[in-house]
RNA sequence: UUCACUAGGUGAUCGGCA
């Protein structure tokens, strides 16, 4: 069992879940009983893989075949529900689970809760698990300083970060980190960069992430030279950058319309044999696109895949908006088309795009039976779908079907902005 | 051998500033 485990986590790393699947489903070896070890891989896979109902129907099988799970076979289950957004559902297993809870357990819960501004109940279960002689550690600390930056929270997560060595978890580089991001995130580098001096006094290495979040956060601010300033300096402390740091400086650069140096970036980072990844190449064809120039991405689609680097959802949702905003519907069209034969499922923005071009063009009715496709392959609409629908009806006068649209959405438990 | 923490890309509307 050990060494199919092995393979099986292996997996489920590497996001196989269907071999994955197979070789758990197959039992390759009759000989080879499964664990609770072999159960709590899988039904870890298919939660982390969004799909609480066969993590739910393994753990039937793990009960039926004698073995107790465990919290390491509910924390990923508890944590897919909590990522669905579904905290009751959560609680609900928290409540009934027929073992403890570990401090795993409680650090799920408390970022859920945390992350939809539920602070009372947070605190609530901070005090439990302490009642219980469950000790937060530096990741239930880390989740908390985390979810409050998050929620716009800045101020109240630099308290308990000062509060933090009193605990007995003084914070560390993943701390700084999530702080340093929430100062980012509220469009104040100067704040972040304060804490990277601050960190290093405290003797805490700064690492490529703590680099790339203020590189970003200061290209967001439009703030790009200094960001390459600061790519010199991280260089210069011998801390390599990734995709993610190359990739901040690349949007940086397309949202201050230097299209030029973007590609150049791109350029130089395509012939040192760093190949540019999705992101970047995404993010590159979405500034194309808004400059209305399909050619060139079009032309850079191609170049990616030459590099055998696949588009995702977002790379063909860049592509299919360009060419709506183009009034290019037909085409936007054959794209939807051509991504799902990829085998790459449209998402609610990808339908959602169409059916704003489409109300654009005053084709609501064509709009409608979008609706009608998304929901078949499973994809509900989002307040934004229901927007362009609302906006293009009520541009169009048609103000009493605008709001029977409202009506739908009340229906389908979609709560208007 | 199995659980929880941090960084980059895509969609609507309206308003402010230029």
């Amino acid at each position: 069992a050990f060494s199919w485990n092995s393979l099986l986590q292996a997996l489920v790393r590497a996001r196989k879940h269907r071999q994955a699947c197979d070789v758990f489903r197959s039992r390759l070896v009759p000989a080879c009983k499964p664990d609770a070890c072999t159960y709590n891989i899988v039904i870890s896979g298919f939660s982390n893989a969004g799909d609480i109902p066969s993590a739910l129907k393994i753990l039937e099988e793990m009960k039926t075949a004698g073995l107790p799970p465990d919290a390491f076979t509910f924390n990923p289950i508890i944590a897919a529900q909590c990522k669905a957004g579904d905290l009751e559902a959560a609680t609900q297993q928290f409540r009934t689970m027929s073992c403890s809870p570990n401090v795993a357990t409680y650090t799920i819960l408390i970022g859920a809760y945390c992350r939809k501004s539920r602070l009372d109940e947070a605190c609530q279960l901070l005090s439990e698990m302490r009642g219980r002689g469950c000790i937060p550690n530096s990741i239930t600390y880390n989740v908390l300083v985390d979810s409050l930056c998050k929620t716009g929270n800045v101020d109240m997560a630099q308290e308990l970060v000062t509060r933090m060595i009193g605990e007995g978890c003084p914070p560390n580089v993943v701390t700084f980190n999530a702080l340093i991001n929430g100062y980012c995130k509220a469009a104040k580098p100067d704040d972040a960069r304060r804490l990277l001096k601050l960190m290093v006094t405290k003797g805490i290495q700064p690492d490529v992430v703590t680099y790339s979040t203020i590189i970003s956060g200061l290209c967001k601010s439009g703030r790009v030279q200094e960001a390459r300033e600061l790519l010199d300096e991280m260089n210069r402390a011998g801390c390599r950058p990734n995709a993610f740091t190359y990739g901040a400086i690349v949007h940086g650069l397309c949202r201050l319309d230097k299209l030029q140096e973007a590609q150049e970036v791109l350029h130089r980072m395509e012939e040192s044999g760093c190949v540019p990844d999705v992101v970047i190449y995404s993010s590159v064809i979405h500034a194309l696109c808004k400059a209305g120039r399909l050619q060139d991405a079009q032309q850079l689609l191609r170049r990616m895949r030459a590099q055998r680097k696949a588009p995702d959802v977002v790379t063909y949702n860049a592509m299919i908006d360009g060419l709506c905003k183009l009034g290019r519907l037909h085409e936007a069209l054959q794209m939807l088309e051509q991504m799902d034969g990829a085998g790459c499922a449209p998402d609610v923005v990808s339908y959602s795009i169409i059916v704003n071009g489409l109300c654009k063009s005053s084709k609501l009715e064509e709009a409608r039976l979008v609706l009608e496709k998304m929901r078949g392959a499973g994809c509900n609409p989002d307040v934004v779908t229901y927007s362009s629908l609302v906006d293009g009806l009520s541009k169009l006068g048609r103000l009493d079907e605008a709001r029977e649209v409202l009506e739908e959405m009340k229906r389908a438990s979609c709560a208007p902005n």
